[in-house]
DNA sequence: GTAAATAGTGAGGCAACCTCACGACATACC
DNA sequence: GGTATGTCGTGAGGTTGCCTCACTATTTAC
């Protein structure tokens, strides 16, 4: 008997996608390159967010880490476990505050975070690179405004 | 050297936001909106992208439910479990294989995939909305050029 | 007719988040 | 001063969304 359920599903071609689903699809395919270059240094994405966040922030607190990740305070304790074991970051005490403590990238985190960005630029490069450079800077307009603060 | 000179007296240029990071940033906003929807209507995001491909994909097993959603076939069982509980889908045996089971959606479920679905558009319209025509028929089409499986 | 493959799921595990409670410290108020 | 109240990081423990492995029922291949 023939089985009626279809093999592939081909997807509708005929009215044009969505802009919003279309942006999905396009993020999805640039953060799949992200996450393998994280995953080739051992580095899950929230990580090497962290990580990247620690280097270029100098050193935060990690409230202050929580807050620029989105996370609950308690959170960024387990993400900077996570680093602090690696050796690519270390914790000090904050001067200003007994309270709190200050998270710095070390040689080693700045290292490693210098890869994943090197990688990031370079496939950025491949992924727009199928665009003309005229193009690329109608997208950077384009997408500035999208993404404006504005109401 | 020095073709020309037109641009030299500008505001201290800061260099402009790699199109990777800012492909990603607005993704985030039109994504934290979508969120937002399914949430008002109790459904995680995952299982609103389910209710939505059982819905427009007609009965299908649940394996090729996972394979849709990129997740292994247990992890369908139990987004397929929580659908279910709450009346949105159905599952009936496969007549064509009594191994399987096709997951469908019921009128609950079209009820309120029909007002995500809704609310999703209205939320496009208002997030694309800041474009000139112009510029979303632009935008349609370089995503679309990006998005393009091709090498 | 038996062997191997396949569909769904129970059992159990893991990772990344969460809330709540606590000790150490800072700040405000009297 | 002293005391009340707030804040910082974290231990304890829970939730969620995913996973692998093992198992039964069934189909398919030889």
């Amino acid at each position: 008997m023939l089985p009626r359920m279809s093999r592939e599903v081909s997807p509708p071609e005929r009215s044009p996608e969505p802009l919003d689903a279309l942006l999905a699809r396009t993020f999805r395919m640039l953060r799949h390159t992200w996450a393998q270059h994280g995953a080739d240094l051992g580095l899950a994405p929230h990580q090497g967010r962290a990580l990247r966040i620690i280097g270029s922030e100098g050193p935060l607190r990690l409230s202050a880490l929580a807050e620029r990740l989105h996370i609950a305070p308690r959170s960024a304790t387990e993400v900077a476990d996570a680093l602090q074991e690696r050796g690519l970051i270390e914790r000090s005490p904050d001067p200003d505050d007994r309270r709190a403590t200050l998270v710095s990238i070390t040689s080693a985190g700045r290292d490693i975070a210098e890869q994943v960005a090197t990688a990031r630029r370079a496939q950025a490069e491949v992924f727009f690179g199928r665009l003309s450079a005229q193009d690329r800077v109608i997208l950077q307009r384009i997408l500035s405004t999208l993404s404006e603060p504005g109401e």
